[in-house]
Formats: structure tokens, sequence, C-alpha cells
DNA sequence: GCAAGTATGCACCTTTTAGTAAGTACTTAA
DNA sequence: TTAAGTACTTACTAAAAGGTGCATACTTGC
């Protein structure tokens, strides 16, 4: 199946899923990257596409995925500063591997909005 | 790319991906998924398992699994107690959706494991 | 009787993650 | 001179996630 522990398992992860999960793992890091696929974004441009997310996640989020090699940030050194953000090939092969399970996700959505209860889960403002 | 927050969307989550890990998120469920892949297990046994999982987030991955569909616990009403966990057929559907993440995350697992430093990660008992 | 094993439940605590609000340094526009 | 915009940084707080240890109710084996 591919997706076992392996019986001789030396690595820090338990399985692959775990070790992709280490990367991508959080509330923010897929919204980032999903408009990050879209191409290169400004950092004001992707805080107010990224609804909700407040300075310290943006900034936190995008320095953890730049310094895992997913998220390639360019600072013009202009005054005032300008930056911008975008994929490198490491995050665009991450992206494509995400895909299958956001489609479990999008054929599902019913569900599993109707499972987790209607209480929880919107993005209100 | 059927990955991408719709323009119209009306829906609880940000994109498929959002939703599916609204049902495997956490440090223990992909874990669990796994095991219970290879066949219906008894409590004790997955415990055995599952590495480092105490009672308790065992019990309570376990009950929120079972509440989102993805999990069937079977009672036997035994004395002592005699209780087996099977994925249900929505699990298995999110088990196979999850491979494709798995296999990046074993692709790149030096990578990965290199990026978050050498301090992080282990599973030491 | 006492310990061990069965599958939990509950209370308490620490750690991690996320959110809020303010401040920085600089420029342009009013 | 004041306000707004740029891309952040820092300190403080709140909430969520995770962990520890004890308790239950019942049986079997010593």
């Amino acid at each position: 199946m591919s997706m076992n522990p392996k019986p001789g398992n030396t690595s820090p992860f338990i399985c692959g899923l775990d070790a992709t999960l280490r990367i991508v793992g959080g509330k923010w890091k897929p919204l980032i990257l999903f408009f990050l696929a879209r191409g290169p974004k400004r950092y004001g441009e992707l805080k107010r596409e990224v609804r909700g997310v407040s300075d310290k996640m943006l900034i936190q989020q995008l320095k953890e995925l730049e310094a895992h090699g997913v998220v390639l940030r360019r600072d013009y050194k202009e005054i005032p500063p300008r930056v911008d953000y975008s994929l490198t090939p490491f995050g665009d092969s991450l992206v494509a591997a995400m895909v299958p399970l956001c489609g479990w996700g999008e054929e599902n959505a019913a569900r599993i909005a109707s499972v987790l209860g209607g209480g929880k889960g919107g993005r209100p403002a």
C-alpha cells in the first residue's frame, strides 16, 4: 500500500503522511499555498485574500514555509517596502500531491459539514 | 486545478483540503487510520501499535473518528470488555485519498527531515 | 484477598497554537 | 503636522491540543 510504517523504520516520521503534515500542518498553511499556487503575491495582497488571518500568523506561517523550502520570498529592497512570495518547485510538487485529498474534501464537503455539526467551521468576516 | 476556493463559495470550508483536515487533522488520527487500514483491531491492540499514544488521546480520537463516520466501533458486550474498531467505507475512501500525500512525504522524507532540523520529530518510545 | 487485564471516564496540568493590540521605520498625500 | 500605506515585530492573552494519573466495574489467576 505504500502508506504503512516500514518494518525497519529509522526515519523520524511515522509514515509519509506524517512527514507531509509537518510541512503543511496548521490552520493557515494550506490556504496560503493555495493562493500562492495561482502565482506570486505581495504580502498585503495575500493578507487581503486569506481573509481572517492576522499579520502575526501570516508572517509566521510564511516564514516557516520559506524556511522549509516551500515558498520563496523576494524582497525588492524598495521604500516603501515591497516583497512578494511564490511557490518553489518543491512547493509546487507539494501542492500537486494535495490535490487528491482536496478532491476528497470537495466530494464529501456536504457530508463533512453535516457530520461536524452546523455550529462549527464558518469563516465569518 | 480543482483545489481553489470557489468564487461563490457558500460552504463552511475554505476549500476541499480544509474540509479533509477537519476530519483527519491532529497528531494521532492519521496513524490510527493507517493501522486500522490493515483490518479491525481491538482497543488494546491498537494502543500497543500506536506507540506513544495515551489512553485519553486514543479514546478521544477514536470517538471523533467514529462520530465523523470514518471508524466503526463494535462492542461485544462481554465481560471483561471487548471492543474492536474498523474503517467504514467512508474511512476507506479517505485513506485512499491520503495515499498520494503519503507518497510525497515518503519521497521527500529525507529532505523534510533535514529541513525540520535534526532536533525535532523523533518517536522515542 | 490482591494484582493484572479489560475498555473506558474524569480532573488537573502543561504545551502548543492562535489571536489582539500596539509599535517600528520609512514615504507620500492632504 | 497629521493620516495612511508598506511589511513587518513584539508582548501579552486566550483557546485548543495533548499528557498524567487515578477511578470504575468486572473477571481470572495466584
